[in-house]
DNA sequence: ATTACTAGTAGACGAGTAA
DNA sequence: TTTACTCGTCTACTAGTAA
């Protein structure tokens, strides 16, 4: 798999709009012949990576959603690689499309308070779940849970406590929360934030993002 | 250049500190022979990007300067990628030592309450400038100087206006301050912060920094 | 154990050229 | 002009093995 010249092809925009460019272009920019920049280029095409359009003078060529995943899958490495500086964190994955569970326990009084309390926001009552990627679930077991949920009792029944971080998604300040339970998938996130985040962001569901994990 | 295998010595964190690695575990990691990998490790010593102690049970590998290098500008690479989906803007760069002059201006009573006021700190007198990589001028061109800083007049001369942008380096918010002079290098940023930032995070020069936008 | 040489082979390359 | 085939060459690989 060519990462090199899948990565050069999204610096020159290929992963936002159908990219015009010739063999003998693409060849100047991987420093090749024009043959070996066509024969790349065919590869990448072969491993659904792009996708060609061929012209009478050159061709027309966009990046497909596995290949943007593999891009975004090597800035998550890099990030990975830098993160245990100290510098940013930033946790990568996909949107998905949860219980609605978290609609109903933030909405509960005794959790909601608490969020208002320690977070400095009232929660939108609903949840953004993000399935994370690999390197990812590694850098959100080495967050902090630094901000601590105590669970309750109503007349019916006992919630649980949990623990959140706080994270930033654009320009949107919320946090993740964890509940305390034994069996908790590791590769799926929560976040709340005040507003709703997948209408603020304009999300569909599998889309990449970033969440950029703060103070 | 083989920029995987470097990567995948990064991931194994030999750019922290030197790691064991004998070239059969070497060969599972990129997927190849015993002697593939023993060749591509001495490729990247001969060009300077690992440094080895052999030893009778394996290696001890170190990534050099110029090998983290180069892993950081494949980072910036992917990061300007993935930047203009208006998520997370970094610029990345080199710290240098400046003329000295943003001390002066600081401290000036007119600009200094003007910081205060408008970034919400009083700024350690003193900037840290840094030399951005090209793809971080490139971005640093898309960001909007939000914040403007009025010019005034005492009783020698006038002093002329500016604006700025709010950044984060590691765990400290400061901001990057911009003169309003027709000729002003692009390629150097310089931060204020309310702490000394080249002793706060013990900088020398021509560390190789992250600088993330905020808000 | 290791690293790393030599030998044989498979895959990638540029030149020429057809479509 | 393009893309992309064939062909000869050269680089990069694995296997065997020395140190």
């Amino acid at each position: 798999m060519d990462i090199s010249s899948l990565k050069k092809l999204a610096l020159l925009g290929a992963h936002q709009k159908p990219l015009e460019l010739s063999s003998v272009e693409f060849a100047t920019y991987i420093d090749s012949s024009q043959q070996t920049a066509a024969r790349k280029l065919k590869a990448l095409e072969d491993e659904k990576l792009i996708s060609r359009k061929i012209l009478p003078d050159g061709q027309l060529i966009s990046m497909t959603k596995k290949g943007i995943e593999i891009l975004q899958k090597e800035l998550n490495d890099y990030q990975g690689i830098f993160s245990g500086n100290g510098n940013i964190r930033i946790l990568s994955g996909k949107t998905i499309t949860g219980l609605g569970e978290g609609q109903y326990y933030i909405s509960l009084e005794g959790y909601r308070k608490q969020f208002i309390e320690k977070l400095g926001f009232d929660p939108y009552p609903g949840t953004l779940n993000v399935r994370l990627d690999a390197n990812s679930i590694d850098i959100r077991k080495k967050i902090a849970q630094s901000i601590r949920i105590s669970g309750f009792t109503d007349q019916n029944r006992t919630f649980g406590k949990g623990s959140c971080f706080r994270v930033r998604i654009s320009d949107i300040e919320g946090a993740v929360i964890t509940p305390e339970r034994t069996h908790y998938p590791e590769d799926i996130i929560e976040i709340i934030a005040p507003v709703n985040l997948r209408e603020h962001l304009e999300l569909k569901d599998g889309t990449n993002i970033n969440v950029e994990v703060i103070k």
